[in-house]
DNA sequence: CACTGGAAAATGCCGC
DNA sequence: GCGGCATTTTCCAGTG
């Protein structure tokens, strides 16, 4: 079985607490937004209509992103090049 | 450790064999998927815009079914029994 | 805008039909695979470890244990126990 | 259509906004994580084997210990090759 | 052959 | 406590 030298050890041990700490920060912050859907909840507002709003919000968001990648690969399905992209988009 | 009767280890041996079987014929469509679109680009057309626009034609109707989820949760979250609900859609 | 012959118009429809009733096909064994193990589980197996047992038939050996080696040497640098290794892969 | 109070539509948005906040953060650290895997396999290591291990340090051993137990069992009953056994090939 | 994006699988959570 | 659902994570094909 093969070993690690003792510093490339060292760098092992230093990635996974960076790591782990990360998650722990990230799990946080999953609990933190769990409370407030809590906190929602318990002054009467309907949690999962709450998610379904904050989903969507998100959605359009992505949507806009999204659009431009159909955008350009229509484009590149009927030969358009980049730079055609930029005219077409100035001219508008 | 444990052993499983006779009768109940033919049975896990059936069960992890049916499932294996639907699992192959699931991948023998993917594969069929994947060849009906390499067969589709060598036709000439872009592959990554046909799988958008079938991506697309899905997204369409997995919006419509969310639609009406969305619609549920509003209406319970304002206090709307499913009977109204009911009644609401037969009188559009 | 460009325009699609009416013969390939024609063409693109039949592919988008044959692959969205592919992909029909597909789901449908999805739902099947779903079921047998719904079934598995309500005779009294272990759903999570029946998935565990056919995932680690698929895969191939070497491979696996190639995998597990690197895993070894990592797990030895960190100073975690042989026990804690054995069950490593059903753990995952 | 009932409408909320200038209120309770103040509180709404408040629950909004922080939900969304708090959202932007976790992603940030979700970038973050890949970031470091990222770094850690343009240094040489394995990404997938450090994501296992890691994975495994956040499982408590009781939990793992009886599930593998149930995987033994229908290990043996397929006559499928002990975890043991591979791992003796493995190490060392 | 490494990277990226998208599909599939696994996990965890919420409601009954 | 279980089933259904949403999120997260893993995997894999396609691309440069």
């Amino acid at each position: 079985m093969t070993t690690l030298h003792a510093q490339t050890q060292q760098h092992l041990r230093r990635i996974v607490e960076q790591i782990e700490r990360l998650e722990d920060e990230k799990k946080a912050l999953t609990d933190d937004i769990k409370d407030k859907y809590a906190e929602a909840k318990s002054t009467g507002f309907d949690a999962k209509a709450l998610r379904k709003i904050i989903s969507m919000r998100k959605q359009d968001t992505d949507t806009r992103t999204q659009e431009q990648a159909i955008i350009d690969v229509y484009m590149h399905a009927l030969g358009m090049t980049p730079m055609e992209k930029v005219w077409s988009e100035a001219a508008e």
